[in-house]
DNA sequence: AGCACGCCGACT
DNA sequence: GTCGGCGTGCTC
């Protein structure tokens, strides 16, 4: 075979389509291959993306790969299919994508002891140690339902694994995998979790069903050389399950034959800076790619894959009962704070449920999703406020730090004794975070064993695990924290959960916030009653007569899922419409501002030009934290009634905005989560 | 994104 | 006279 003498090579520059290099006749590169190329006075790693004999580039400009990485594999064609659609629907560079889904290791340029290194990423893993292998469970009829369906799948196929919490989802996953490898013991698997700290049991899970099964992680907590040795044994195919958070899904898994995405709904698989894409959203296209199953697994599925359930694009496998016996449903009530006498911020009610609960020696769990002792410090004689001097917001107190510490951009400061505008020694921290919450706890019920479980008390490696170990060896009577303490964890003895401060999230401007606290509201009573004990959930808020708490009560995802699709058809919002997010920033409002107007204008004429009428553009408005670390934001919003007339409109406003060329700093979000 | 080139203000 | 500010433009 002729050997090609051009190579086409996506590189990690923005807006640039891959350059063609000369092939140096020593060279024999294949599509895929890893490779260092000369760019004006720098040398980069590109990935090679075609092969040809003949170029139209002026031979003048024509420069000669300098060094052919080939020491792996080259990537799959399909990865690099994956890579490239995640550009063109992202908006960036074929490179950009490629070069970034890399592990630093393979994007960097070879170091003297890259042989060595290489060597030492395919030493193969520690056999890791099986607690005891996994009993064999009885599937119910449902879950042997959902099993056999995809075992019968043929090619690409979307299902959507809707399960109420307790319903055994895991187990279902975990047959699906033996059904799979029962049929092809080679195939490999890929299993998207939203964030691995707070599964720890699930990898353990994993391995135990499947001891034979070589497994990897593959996470932002490990370090680059780990990192590297997990994506190169998934290509390499030295194992056959990865576990891992959105990153993962730019592992090259030659055999896959199954991915699983846990929670679907969790927002951390948007990814929120850099290259902005959906891990979920990208997971459904690599198994289009591949023409094998990928199973989207919520008790509260996201409105775009519910919708898209709806529509008959994504199959539904329902788990309606829960597969632990004699689990029964709290019982809710909500009540309103207002008008009451509040202890603390706790209304009477609660503080009675809380004492007769601990009377039975059961557990509580009490949710609010607010780290921190008090979200703002006060001075009531001047009127002073602890905002922070970088962000639009309050920096948080914490009492026991003794910081006020800002959340956004992570500024802190040790407390003040006084106040620093007008002296007054009496400052006064408003509202409640946890900590507060903790303290109050420890003041009404002082015999109570409290704990604490938020980001700041599990920071240390291990600490979270350790919480959640003594919650199960029954040494805590009342659990306080944010979203942490409702992720899976079966505690035995909970039966009553506590909500405050949930009305937040009802009132806000963002449409997905209140399909977010029905997925926490929904998660948090999933703790109680999981045992038989018959289970109370008390909500705090001046909303109760709203169709949420209705279904809440009933435990009734579908109804509300159902009820939020009619409201935001006819409010014609996502997922009906599709949406793209301009933002700029700047040290000054006004300048970012006027970019977005010039991008208004420009994209106005564009849409008149393109005769494109399914797309509005609306006016640019500064954003809710408009000051973030010292940067001031100002976004601008894009809806269209189809992906496709937005993908044909932001690729070529992109180009022009790109010609405007400020000095202003912007970024685009696709799909974007926060609007 | 880098990294050059280039054209105007304040410095040894 | 040069050092350096960041606007503009290119990278096979």
């Amino acid at each position: 075979m002729a050997t090609s003498r051009f190579a086409t090579v996506a590189l990690n520059v923005p807006l640039l389509p891959p350059l063609t290099y000369r092939i140096a006749e020593t060279m024999s590169p294949c599509v895929g291959d890893r490779c260092v190329v000369p760019l004006g006075r720098r040398q980069e790693v590109g990935l090679i993306v075609a092969l040809s004999d003949q170029t139209t580039i002026d031979p003048k400009k024509q420069k000669t790969i300098i060094r052919l990485l080939n020491e792996t594999e080259p990537v799959s064609e399909i990865w690099l299919k994956l890579t490239r659609f995640a550009a063109d629907y992202y908006q960036h560079s074929w490179g950009e994508v490629s070069i970034a889904a890399l592990p630093t290791f393979f994007k960097t340029k070879p170091g003297p002891k890259y042989e060595q290194s290489l060597e030492r990423l395919r030493k193969p893993y520690k056999e890791k140690k099986i607690d005891k292998p996994s009993g064999v469970l009885t599937l119910n009829d449902e879950q042997q339902l959902a099993v056999e369906a995809v075992d019968h799948a043929k090619g690409f196929a979307p299902y959507v694994l809707h399960g109420v919490t307790g319903s055994g989802k895991t187990e279902v996953y975990l047959r699906m995998m033996e059904s799979l490898f029962i049929k092809k013991p080679d195939a490999q698997v890929l299993f998207l979790v939203p964030e691995i700290n707070l599964t720890p049991q699930l990898e353990a899970r994993i391995r135990n069903h499947f001891p034979d099964k070589p497994m990897a992680s593959l996470h932002s907590g490990l370090a680059n050389g780990e990192r590297a040795k997990a994506w190169l044994a998934a290509k390499e195919k030295r194992i056959q399950i990865l576990v891992g958070t959105r990153m993962a899904i730019f592992s090259d898994m030659p055999n896959l034959g199954l991915i699983v995405v846990d929670e679907e709904h969790d927002l951390s698989y948007k990814a929120g800076d850099g290259i902005r894409y959906s891990a979920r959203d990208l997971a459904i296209k690599l198994a289009q790619l591949r023409q094998i199953p990928v199973i989207l697994g919520s008790a509260t599925p996201s409105l775009e894959t519910w919708s898209r359930v709806k529509n008959g694009h994504y199959n539904l496998l329902s788990l309606t009962k829960r597969a632990v016996p004699g689990a029964s449903l709290p019982t809710l009530s909500v009540v309103n704070p207002k008008n009451k006498k509040l202890i603390k911020g706790l209304t009477p009610e609660v503080i009675d449920a809380i004492s007769e609960t601990l009377q039975k020696k059961e557990q509580v769990i009490i949710f609010l999703n607010r780290r921190g002792y008090a979200p703002v410090l006060t001075c009531p004689s001047c009127g002073w406020l602890s905002k922070c001097p970088h962000c639009s917001t309050y920096a948080v107190y914490h009492k026991f730090h003794g910081k006020l510490v800002c959340h956004h951009c992570g500024w802190s400061i040790p407390v003040y004794s006084r106040c620093p505008d007008c002296g007054n020694v009496d400052l006064l921290p408003m509202g409640a975070g946890t900590q507060r919450i903790e303290e109050t706890l420890e003041q009404l019920w002082p015999q109570a064993r409290i704990l604490r479980i938020d980001r700041d008390t599990t920071q240390r490696k291990n600490a979270a695990k350790e919480a959640f170990d003594a919650v199960h060896a029954g040494e805590v009577d009342i659990l306080v924290g944010t979203q942490m303490v409702a992720k899976g964890h079966d505690f035995q003895k909970v039966s009553l959960v506590v909500v405050l401060n949930i009305d937040a999230q009802l009132v806000s401007s963002n449409p997905r916030s209140e399909e977010r606290a029905f997925a926490n509201l929904m998660q948090v009573a999933g703790r109680a009653g999981r045992f038989g004990l018959p289970a109370k959930m008390v909500v705090q808020s001046r909303f109760g007569d709203r169709e949420i708490f209705a279904a809440l009560a009933q435990q009734d995802y579908n109804r509300y899922a159902d009820h939020l699709l009619k409201v935001r058809k006819e409010e014609n919002s996502v997922p009906f419409v599709c949406q793209a997010l301009l933002m700029a920033d700047d040290a000054n409002i006004g300048k970012a501002l006027e970019f977005l107007k010039q991008a208004l204008k420009v994209g106005t004429d564009l849409l008149e030009q393109q005769q494109n009428e399914s797309v509005v553009i609306y006016d640019p408005i500064p954003m809710a934290l408009m000051k973030l670390a010292d940067k001031e934001r100002a976004q601008l919003l894009v809806e269209a009634s189809s992906r496709v007339a937005m993908g044909r409109f932001l690729r070529h406003w992109y180009r022009q905005l790109c010609e405007i060329g400020t000095s202003v700093h912007w970024t685009m979000d696709v799909d974007p989560m926060d609007v």
